[in-house]
DNA sequence: CACATACGCAACAGTCTGTAGTGTAATACG
DNA sequence: CGTATTACACTACAGACTGTTGCGTATGTG
């Protein structure tokens, strides 16, 4: 996009460098050990080059761990239930992997105090997982498993924040029956009132 | 309970001058504020001072922050329903105040490498709301409200986790109707099954 | 009284930050 | 080709914070 100027170009060996240094510091000691002088010391360069590309220990670490939050494909498999439960167990592994799971909530803490990081972060940490998630209970809406009065952004908060919250404040185990059951309380939440049982499911084709 | 030995006592003035520094400088620029060096000059008390109390600053902003998060009296005004919102609703203005809201997100995520702390941290913070919460899960139970194969504990994290969340993490609004919003859910999620309406409030005894 | 501890003060080495200057390498433009 | 511009490594620096030590003084116990 931007066509490049004049000048010697950035080397891009540098900067991987750089970012993977980071990386195993994360994975070693997690985020309170980053350091710049650290990164730079571990990945071979100079500390004044990785202040030339990241203001603050906050954008290295933000740029460094963004590949580890990939979230593979959602899943379609056509029953909407195992989707939605798929979606969060996906969210659930990824978070669970220790660098993942250390790195995050620190990483959100240290950048809530810089306005522009902190929506950098958000957008793509927390945006990409929100949509997948707010998709598909929109879908759950349009097939009947979910009434149209719920607030979705409130039900995507209820499903990943007890995850988070175990991973990074209390501690206490997450584990897939932990989410099942989570899942399940939501699903059952949301679901329109009485109703006989099953009958969006009749309702809902396959395929 | 331990009987004073010999030697001068420690002065309880400086103690709490250290404190009232912590909080003053915590309430100004957050936690990653705080530094031993800082508290010490502005409390007008010599460093070593400061690490014959604490050997850490997590320690000293953990003693610093305590009394920020009493809790009031459980609210018992009869009605089940109203006392589970009062409860949330407390948590959500106890960790609204600006001081608390920023600092106990921060101080779990920098306690969580220090096991001894951390545990103190969750015995002093979480773990009084949580007795709250699930106690008042469990009358619930008694009174039908609530499945028996419900994890309390569970439940207690769905109704506390999202909002810590918002406030630390996504920077989302918590407002009243939020968890207004947010308890209503929960109660239905773990609401006895098909259960004609008023079924519970029926058998219910005000009073 | 002696003894033990708290406290303030000073000093220290070590680490990290953020910035600046120097010399050299790499690229764009005329 | 030469010049301007930027990247990079290296060195240096002032400033802040850490964690510890030693010293002199204050304040308690026995």
């Amino acid at each position: 996009m931007t066509t490049r100027g004049p000048g010697r170009p950035r080397d891009a060996t540098r900067r991987e460098a750089a970012l993977q240094a980071a990386r195993e510091i994360l994975a070693e000691d997690g985020y309170a050990a980053v350091t710049i002088a650290g990164v730079a010391e571990r990945a071979g360069v100079a500390r004044t080059t990785i202040y030339r590309s990241w203001p603050t220990k906050g954008a290295l670490v933000l740029d460094a761990v963004t590949e580890l939050m990939d979230l593979g494909p959602a899943a379609k498999s056509g029953d909407w239930h195992a989707d939605l439960l798929a979606a969060i167990e996906g969210s659930m592994r990824a978070l669970s992997r220790s660098v993942a799971g250390r790195t995050i909530p620190a990483l959100a803490v240290d950048l809530s105090r810089d306005p522009v990081l902190a929506e950098e972060f958000r957008t793509r940490f927390a945006q990409p997982r929100k949509r997948e998630v707010v998709n598909l209970l929109e879908r759950g809406v349009e097939l009947g498993f979910v009434r149209h009065d719920v607030d979705l952004d409130l039900v995507e908060d209820i499903l990943v924040a007890p995850i988070v919250h175990r991973l990074a404040v209390t501690g206490a185990p997450v584990t897939e029956s932990m989410v099942h059951d989570l899942v399940g309380l939501v699903v059952k939440a949301v679901a329109p009132d009485p109703l006989r049982p099953g009958a969006a499911a009749d309702t809902f084709q396959p395929g």
